[in-house]
DNA sequence: CCTCCATTGCAACTAGTTGTTGCAATAATA
DNA sequence: TATTATTGCAACAACTAGTTGCAATGGAGG
């Protein structure tokens, strides 16, 4: 019956720890759930029924519906940084947009750049973006970098604008057209913008 | 005492008229709460409230939510397909290009966009958006005829693609970058892509 | 093996939301 | 002035976000 001295200060790691896999199950919950009824329609309810795992056990972890699509979108990023140097100016922009397209031509990539536009500015959601965007667009820019020292780059050319536009078609093409920015498309866009930001 | 012989059918336009300040008192509301708060936190009550309105004299309008928002979009919609002919390609874009960025830097032409795309392809607002889009479609890509018949078009420009592109630009830069898309940048825009349609 | 103790499941709850309905008051128009 | 649709009002059901208290569970350290 002799109660713990409350000196001792509790074991950090001690009890039953947090299931890896009840965190994955949730968030591939959301991004299905996501894909299927869009940010809107999204119940966290419906979400821990797919995840088979209580709804309690959803806000224990991510306070509001917000931060767990954050959270789901989040775990969906995709390295661009990690596009190469292929030699030529037309060739980085091909490199660069092809994963780009390629996420978002998938339907959880669909939804996940729909949410992210359609939360506002400061939303967990938005903030979140913003800063996963920060994070890629220097190595990104590399690109711009490269071309200027080949010669490649037109002088009055902002390196911002050229890469905006790029992404930007792509997400006009996939969340207004709703047709998919992959292919002779995409291809056909690059030269497009190529000529835009290319010297000569 | 004598009741209305009931073979006699109703006069269409009897009784109390819809007051036509209702629906426009609506839908200002409406664009102002999507501004305030966005297409996720807009409640149909506090609608009502700002329009100072009943609950019900909204439902009684419109059906659902999506169709109330469908219909203060509808109301805000610009005519693009009045983009003079300004004698050259880049005149002509600059011309669509300037009301579109117009649009889309005022708060409710922010919210309505980001609304627009946030809903899925199957929803009330985007059927709308795409019917409007579809108007102004062939309009629009007079531009590129004119621009053709000019020899000023590059053969192989795709002018959907080229217009979209345009389009995309300005959405990433409003809905993503949160920055304004009209003045030099909007100039900077258009010379980058009168440069990947131009011949030469 | 066995005792901690954090995690999980469960159920009940508050509060706000969408959308509906019946009824009384109102206000144009013929 | 009588007609008749429109409006306001209040109550309603169903769903959702988010919270809370308690019991059951199960991994990790002893």
């Amino acid at each position: 019956m002799t109660s713990r001295d409350p000196g001792t200060p509790r074991r950090r790691d001690a009890g039953r720890p947090r299931g890896a896999s009840v965190v994955a199950a949730i968030l591939t919950a959301v991004r299905a759930e996501l894909a299927e009824t869009g940010l809107e329609g999204l119940s966290v309810d419906r979400v821990a029924r797919r995840a088979e795992v209580n709804k309690t056990s959803v806000y224990r972890r991510w306070p509001t519906k917000e931060a767990l699509v954050a959270a789901a979108m989040d775990g969906l990023r995709t390295d661009f940084a990690a596009s190469p140097d292929t030699g030529s100016l037309r060739g980085d922009l091909h490199a660069l947009a092809t994963p780009i397209a390629d996420l978002l031509s998938r339907p959880e990539g669909t939804a996940l750049a729909r949410a992210a536009i359609s939360s506002g500015a400061a939303s967990d959601i938005a903030s979140l973006a913003a800063h996963r965007m920060s994070e890629q667009v220097s190595p990104v820019f590399a690109i711009a970098e490269r071309a200027r020292d080949r010669g490649e780059w037109r002088d009055d050319a902002d390196p911002h604008q050229v890469i905006f536009t790029l992404v930007g078609a792509i997400l006009h093409r996939v969340l207004l057209e709703h047709a998919d920015p992959t292919g002779p498309w995409l291809d056909s866009l690059v030269e497009l913008v190529h000529r835009g930001a290319a010297a000569n």
